[in-house]
Order: C-alpha cells, then sequence, then structure tokens
DNA sequence: CCGACCTGCTGAACCGGATAAGTAAAATTG
DNA sequence: CAATTTTACTTATCCGGTTCAGCAGGTCGG
C-alpha cells in the first residue's frame, strides 16, 4: 500500500502542491470551494503528512523525550515510572505529542541519548527525571538550548524550568507524627544517595529527629528494590536497639519490610510502624493497609508535560511547586508497644 | 546553538556535500584521508544527521511503536507493561532504535494510531500487546502492510508474526498441583474477558478442573486492577461454598486476595491457597511468600522486540513460542485444611 | 478608464540528507 | 605509451512537505 503525499492528492484535485497545503493547514490562498474539495480527497485517501518532510521544513517533531536510567529489573516493579508516564502521555496524546522513551544504562548513555535526540531533531524537548547531585544533564542541555523541564528540585536545576514537590515538608510532617505517637527510635530505609531528593528526605528527617528528640535516627541506602528494602528491614530490626518505627522511600520496600517483620514474628503496628513514601494502591491492599506519604503522581507527571509543551512553544516557564505528599495514616502506624 | 549540517562539515573540510555523505556512512568514493578529516571535524562540532532529512531519502525511522490501551491507573502498578517494555528496550537500545510509546483510551484512538504512525512514517513497525478477541488491529495493520509482531497468540493473530507464551499448560499445571495437594475448591479470579489470553487461560482452567474432579470451578473477571481483585476476593471467601484455592490472573490482585484473606482472619495457607500468575518480586517478599506462575517478562519483550526488527528487516519471521510460565511453589500454597 | 488592491492560484526554492550520474586525474593494463 | 580502468571526487536530483514570489483575473475607488 502506497503512502499517498500531497502530490497526489493535488493531481487528484488538479490544483498544485502549493494549494494542497494551504487547504489542508488552514491557510488563506485557497477558496472554500477548494478547500473543501481537497479536504475531501485527503480523507478519501487516508492522507497522513509524512513526519519528516514537515519536520524538514523546520516544523517541531511534536515528540517530547523521556530518558530513564535504572536497571530494567528496578524498572518492573517501581510503580513511580509507570504513573508518571501515564500522566505525561494523557497530557501529551490530548495535544497529538509523541512520546520517545529510551532506557540507558549509565550517565554516558544519558547524555548521548539527550545530544543525539537534539542533533537528529528527534524531539522538540526533554523531561528530566531522576535528578542527580552535580547532574552532568542539566549543563548539556542548557548548552544545547534543548527545551527541557525537570521533574525535581528545586536545587540543583541550574537555570531549567522545573516541576517540585516538598519532600521535606512530607518527611517532617511523618516523623512529626511518629514522635508523637511516642516513638523514639526510628528508622529510615533510604533510596539511591545521589539522588536530590533523598538528600533533601535524608536532612529533613534528621533535622526533624534531632528538634524532637529522637534519638536513634538510622538510615539505610538502598536502590529501591524489594529485595534491598527487605534486607536493610532485616539489619534494622535485628541490631541491639531496633527502631519502633521505618520510613521507607517507597512502597515497594515498604511491602517487603511488612513481609520481613511478618516473618521475624513481630507485630504491625505494635512491635513496628511502618510508613511508606509514595502510595500505590497496593498499600491499601496488604494487610495491614500501610501509612503511606500520597501524592498523584499521573498529575505530577501531567504537569510535568504542560510545562514542558509551554516551554517548547517558547512561553516562560520557572519553577512550579506541585502540592507536596500528604500523610495517609492506616493501619501501620500505632503506639509503640512499650518495652526495652 | 545552530545544529551542524553536512553542508557546515562540506564547507569545513573544502569538499561538497556528497563526499561527506559517502565518508560519514562509510561508503567508499572519498579517499582514506580525506574520510578521516572528515569524521574529526565531524567529531568536533558534534554532528549527528538531521533523521527527518535521512527519512525523507527513504531510510527507516530506526523507531518502532507501542500502543497500549489500559487506563493510566491500571499501567500504575501493573508491573507486566514495565517489564515488557524495559525488556524491548534492552534489545532496542542496543541497536540503536527508539519506543514511540502512546496510551490511548479506546479502540478507535487505537487504530487512529496505528494509521497515522504509518502515515507519517514515524515507526518501521509495531507492537500489538493485549490480544483481544477479534481484535481490529490484526486487520488494519495487515492492510497497511505496517511490519508488527504480536505479543500473545497464537489464535486470532491472522497471517502476523507472534510470539506467546502457552497458558494453558501453565494453568493446566497448576490445577493439577492444587488438585493433588487435596483441593476440590478452586476459584479463579480473572482478567479482562476480552482478551486472547484470558479466554485460554480460562478454558484450561475449566478444562483442568472437569477432568481432575473439581467441583466448584468459579471465575470473576475483573480489570486486573488491585481493587477489584481485593472484592473479588471478598466475594468469592463471603460464599456459601467458598473456595479453598484461588489463582489470580496477576500479582497484584494475588497480594490483594492475600490482604483480604488476612483481613476476614484466614489462615494462608490453611484455610486458603493462593497461586498468582506473573511473578514480581513483591511475591517473593509479602508474608507468605506466594506460589507464584513465573515468566521472564523483559525476557519475552526482548523476543518479540528481535522479532519485530527482523520483521522489518524483512527476514522470514513466523509464530515463537516462548518458554511458558513454570510454577514456583511457595508458602502460599498447601494441603487445605479439612472441614465443611 | 486606469491604477491599486484583493483573491486564488501556480511555480520554484528550500529544508538536509542520500545517491545516481558525470568528470578529471591517477593507476593499471596490454 | 596509448587505452582502459579505477579512484576521488563534484554536480544534480530526489524525498514530501512548506512557503515565498509571481501572476492572472476581478473589484473598487477616483
Amino acid at each position: 500500500m502506497k503512502r499517498p503525499t500531497i502530490a497526489d492528492i493535488a493531481a487528484r484535485a488538479g490544483v498544485s502542491k502549493g494549494a494542497v497545503s494551504y487547504a489542508l493547514n488552514g491557510q488563506r490562498g485557497v477558496s472554500e470551494t477548494t478547500r473543501r474539495r481537497i479536504l475531501a480527497i485527503a480523507e478519501e485517501i487516508g492522507f497522513n503528512p509524512h513526519s519528516a518532510a514537515r519536520a524538514l521544513s523546520g516544523a517541531p517533531a511534536d515528540t517530547i523525550g523521556l530518558a530513564l536510567r535504572r536497571p530494567a529489573r528496578v524498572l518492573g516493579f517501581e510503580p513511580f515510572y509507570m504513573e508518571l508516564i501515564s500522566g505525561v502521555e494523557a497530557e501529551l496524546s490530548a495535544r497529538g505529542q509523541a512520546l520517545m522513551l529510551q532506557i540507558v544504562a549509565d550517565a554516558d548513555a544519558e547524555i548521548d541519548v539527550h545530544r543525539r535526540w537534539w542533533g537528529e531533531r528527534r524531539v522538540d524537548g526533554v523531561l528530566i527525571c531522576d535528578l542527580r547531585v552535580d547532574d552532568p544533564r542539566i549543563p548539556v542541555v542548557t548548552d544545547l538550548r534543548l527545551p527541557a523541564v525537570v521533574v525535581g528540585g528545586p536545587e540543583g536545576v541550574g537555570d531549567l524550568p522545573h516541576v517540585w514537590n516538598n519532600d521535606a515538608v512530607a518527611l517532617t510532617e511523618t516523623v512529626e507524627y511518629l514522635a508523637a505517637l511516642g516513638h523514639r527510635r526510628i528508622a529510615r530505609v533510604a533510596g539511591l544517595p545521589d539522588l536530590w531528593h533523598t538528600q533533601v528526605r535524608a536532612s529533613a528527617f534528621e533535622g526533624a529527629c534531632a528538634r524532637l528528640g529522637v534519638s536513634a535516627a538510622l538510615t539505610v541506602s538502598t536502590d529501591y528494590s524489594g529485595e534491598e528494602g527487605a534486607r536493610a528491614t532485616r539489619r534494622l530490626l535485628s541490631g541491639e536497639t531496633r527502631p519502633t518505627a521505618v520510613i521507607y522511600d517507597n512502597d515497594v520496600m515498604a511491602i517487603a519490610g511488612l513481609g520481613v517483620a511478618q516473618e521475624m514474628g513481630l507485630t504491625v503496628p505494635g512491635d513496628l510502624s511502618i510508613v511508606a513514601f509514595d502510595d500505590s494502591s497496593l498499600c491499601r491492599l496488604v494487610h495491614p493497609a500501610l501509612t503511606a506519604l500520597t501524592r498523584d503522581i499521573p498529575a505530577y507527571g501531567a504537569l510535568a508535560a504542560r510545562q514542558l509543551l509551554a516551554a517548547i512553544a517558547g512561553q516562560p516557564v520557572g519553577s512550579v511547586e506541585d502540592t507536596p505528599a500528604k500523610l495517609a495514616p492506616r493501619a501501620s502506624t500505632g503506639r509503640p508497644i512499650a518495652s526495652t
């Protein structure tokens, strides 16, 4: 099946290529009668303009790029990304934009992808997720003048527009809540330490603990996988002064942690209170349901996509703060049983 | 920052555009010295060929398309897709191919996306997931001669190449195992009924149950979400003759079902045995760990991607059967406690 | 009744590569 | 050493759109 071109339409309508182009793009330069005739023919033969030909004449690619640097293994069970992507997609598909997704292995490949996308004009702009400390992507996209929106911040983003939520507020609220319940030994199972938001959460955690007289404020780093979440929990619960509450940096690790607690014969929340950062529906479905820091991740993705499209359109976009995660108390948190 | 073109390179090297093109593409027609000079300049100024210009001259888009028709809500916590995508990506990025992802709302939009991708030459081929009964995408991509590989089958795929696993074998094995443990009332919490693999699993389930004398073989349909999995479980466990074992069509629902059983005070596996189809790491991390039908989904995606790339390259590809899911018995299945 | 202006179109240039055809010089052959 | 082939290029064309300049023919004002 040969793809129809405007030349085919022009031939059938008995006009020039130029006239067809004007007609299809709603430009003036053709009479209403001719326009309708041309549109009818286009419809009939199922015409779609060749995106490359358009792009060659300076049209945008109508595509945005998202490069993720996480091992496949982790991506599979991290609901965060898929939720983010579906939010991004919802916004994009409503505006006829496409998403180019690339999963990369390391920082070099990540930068390479951005350079290539720019050079090949494959994307009009990019979303930058998983902002790291001294993130090399920031200077690269800045230099290239590739429109970009960082999902994260507000620090470490250079002059790039960004959308962020205030994890410090969320974590402080959580520590205050746990302290109010009577917890004095609180641990934190953190994600990758070179991510900005891990640092933000860490300092908020430490600050709040110090302020509230939480003595043992342990932090263990992980790669967000359930396995490491389980291992970290086992280590914490096997220590001399085991914590009475643990805050996990994602829901997958929290669920794994719950499994470990049950396996070790501890009651939740009696012996151990559990809080998850991010709240996929699994948190509500396990037993006991997990107290979690809820945020609307698809909405977050949609917001980022909107900002990026605005930036691509040349509108001024700056820093946008999404609503911070809210603590949703459920059955996994309670007063610690007096002991020690 | 202006994007460099071959004309820029040609000017700096003092040769024609044609010579540059030959040099960059490793074609004969330039001396080794000139080639090296040109390549050095290209490297220095960070040249990347404009993908649109290439595509216009008949080059492939080096992109494959994947349109998913699932509500954002479901995609978020279905590890299956993200695992599949990361497997696809692993294969693609190793070969310099990109992935175009689109999430669509309904069947019309789905077909529209394929038509548009084809018309706009945005993709060289597509993967078709979630094969439905009388799937309208099959005739469309066949008519368009758009290279496609169906992830599913082997029935209902028309003449399209496809990769599939034999879910019937996996489900039969599971029912046999449960029957051998002594279960006589087995229920199944199924996924979307218009998906082909749901039908395949259903008839395998019914066949095996009939053959093995499993009397009550109830099936409840869901949308794969944890919520519906939990509701279905509640209904099943509240019925007059409650099942002693439930097979879930995905792991998310199985975990939700485990939560419901615990909430209702039933012991697992004493009062209720649970089997999950698909085995994300959560199955191993909840307590008790879930018996699951394991398959390597990233490998499945990679296989599909390889087949699609072969089809695009014009190689003959037909039907490929991936290894069926294997039953991994864990702590959630056991002999039923005698009762009734 | 003539020039100015608008309408509705055509023709051609252009975007940035790939590539076929042409050409001059160098290398090989008989 | 002339004839032929090969090498190393250049020039021109093409892909399928967009867009600008041009150009008839009609309308209007003075």
